[in-house]
DNA sequence: AGGGGGCGTTCGGGACAACCGTATGCTGAG
DNA sequence: CTCAGCATACGGTTGTCCCGAACGCCCCCT
């Protein structure tokens, strides 16, 4: 029987309850099924506490497993910071943004990290709603910024893997736009995985006609040249509406979505089918129980 | 070449550092010399690091070996207090202490940690000076309570152990005291190895006869029934003397030992030599490095 | 000067853990 | 009822952990 739980065991089960299923750690860690499974069960047998319910459909935590992965986080990283601590080496952190928030709000974010802290060395993705939420959880990114709505992770769409908190750092105002004398009726929205793109399906009715685009700055280079009006981040498009390029337009009532049946989730917010530009949250995401080691990132990104 | 710094190779890689030689670490991880080596050896390889400096009086820290101590310390303890948390199994934790503080003042604070902390177990041992120091470097108590003086750590005597940290938490008064009427030349003092005794050593010059007894609560009963007079702590004889049971005696001028050359240590305190009854410092000593373990555990020793 | 004791390390070997590939049993979907 | 996807049991290989014994080093004591 084992008796010390050692960091392998619980680099291999934070995997798991990651992942969720053996398979899927065992892609992730490079390692055989098998392997995983051994390890697992090392670990439970050290602990003397069962931490996964086996089902067909994969390896779901128990009360004594969720309170392990939130600690192990911790304890990894505290490991991590022991190592560069002896062997000098540089600090590297990976914060994720949605495209628009990467270009405007990450400068200020890398900029007073590097200030603070000139031991770190940061790495940017831009990546969509989704995939930012899917790279925190597998730990692809140490945190991400993005845009949601609602008092819990995943309101604006996407079921939000398990394990992450998150805090609201700011509020950003949508504003359906279009150039004055343009094309005012054609909408323009971003893919379906965008963050904007499911406002957008949340405000609009689903007959009123779109053009799909492949990015948010995409659609605001359309808007200007005047090929249809799009709802758009107040920090894009708030220079094009001071000087006059971009001008806010209203919906049609008839275009809003109805308000949703009382057996789904819950509103949007107050404006959801009045057709009023909605704000939505701007929300930094991370691996719950990992604080200590992202404090210096979080702070730096709330600023 | 190992990858991952495991937390079997920090336990080893501590009680070599603690210990000083490969063959004392051996002993207190009942170990074989062999194998303490060669996990050394694995851990430096895997951090690409040298910790120790190896000579043939035993294994000396390097820089990054110190950095390395500092921190281990504080890994373990936070894998202990994860596998704790899982498995529910309560903490348990061992505080030494002098003879005559265990008596005074710990009570206090097990009270005190029972009401904060009724989730903890606190076993007492105890101990004298040397003894406490030595426990409190290699792990036998978590955290001790003796007399000092001075500003570095075992000023009074004994060499200190590498890699402690004190806080003074409070001033101990020695009073020269005997009973009235009772034979007040004998000096009654207590085994060498005791912090009072040590003190005793330092005031009084080496040709005053003394008669040594095993306790300071046997040299305190001694001089009650008028058998002699003892250099006491203050909390100790305190109410003997407010009732008249004793009374503070003056030494001699001639009894007193001369100031020290300028070649050995620092002064005890200013008192020195001139015959006034020194004070002495009410000293919390732990290993660096287990304050966030160890935290509860000093606040309430140091209330 | 010479030997003894204490030190860390090296060496060969045994037990066990960490991997692998494969095979098996399970369950829900089609 | 088959099939896909899952976790796991089974043999086998590599590497880690541990041992006892032998070695080389240095200091100290005679």
């Amino acid at each position: 029987m084992l008796r010390r739980v050692e960091l392998r065991h619980l680099q291999v089960f934070v995997a798991v309850a990651r992942a969720g299923t053996v398979t899927g750690a065992a892609n992730v860690l490079e390692l055989a099924p098998a392997s995983v499974s051994e390890q697992v069960r090392r670990l439970e047998n050290g602990l003397g506490v069962t931490l996964f319910d086996r089902t067909p459909r994969g390896m779901r935590l128990t009360a004594p497993g969720k309170a392990l992965l939130e600690r192990a986080q911790g304890l990894l990283d505290h490991a991590d910071e022991v190592r560069r601590a002896v062997t000098g080496r540089r600090r590297r952190v990976t914060v994720g943004a949605l495209e628009m928030l990467a270009a405007t709000r990450l400068p200020g974010v890398v900029r007073r990290l590097a200030e603070r802290r000139p031991d770190l060395d940061v790495d940017v993705r831009t990546l969509n709603r989704g995939q930012l939420l899917a790279a925190v959880a597998d730990g692809g990114v140490d945190a991400a910024l993005l845009l949601d709505a609602g008092m819990r992770i995943g309101t604006l769409g996407f079921r939000p893997p398990d394990g992450l908190d998150f805090l609201d750092v700011g509020e950003v105002a949508l504003r359906l736009v279009a150039a004055p004398g343009g094309d005012a009726r054609t909408l323009l929205v971003s893919p379906p995985e965008c963050s904007i793109r499911m406002a957008v399906e949340r405000m609009f009715a689903a007959d009123v006609p779109r053009r799909e685009l492949t990015s948010i700055s995409t659609a605001r280079e359309w808007v200007r040249q005047g090929l249809g009006r799009s709802l758009l981040p107040d920090f894009a498009v708030d220079a094009d509406l001071d000087s006059g390029a971009l001008v806010t337009v209203a919906p049609a009532p008839e275009e809003c979505r109805a308000a949703q049946g009382a057996g789904g989730g819950k509103s949007l917010d107050a404006s959801e089918g009045t057709g009023r530009s909605p704000a939505l949250a701007l929300r930094m995401v991370w691996t719950r129980g990992r604080e200590a080691a992202l404090r210096d990132v979080l702070y730096a990104m709330s600023d």
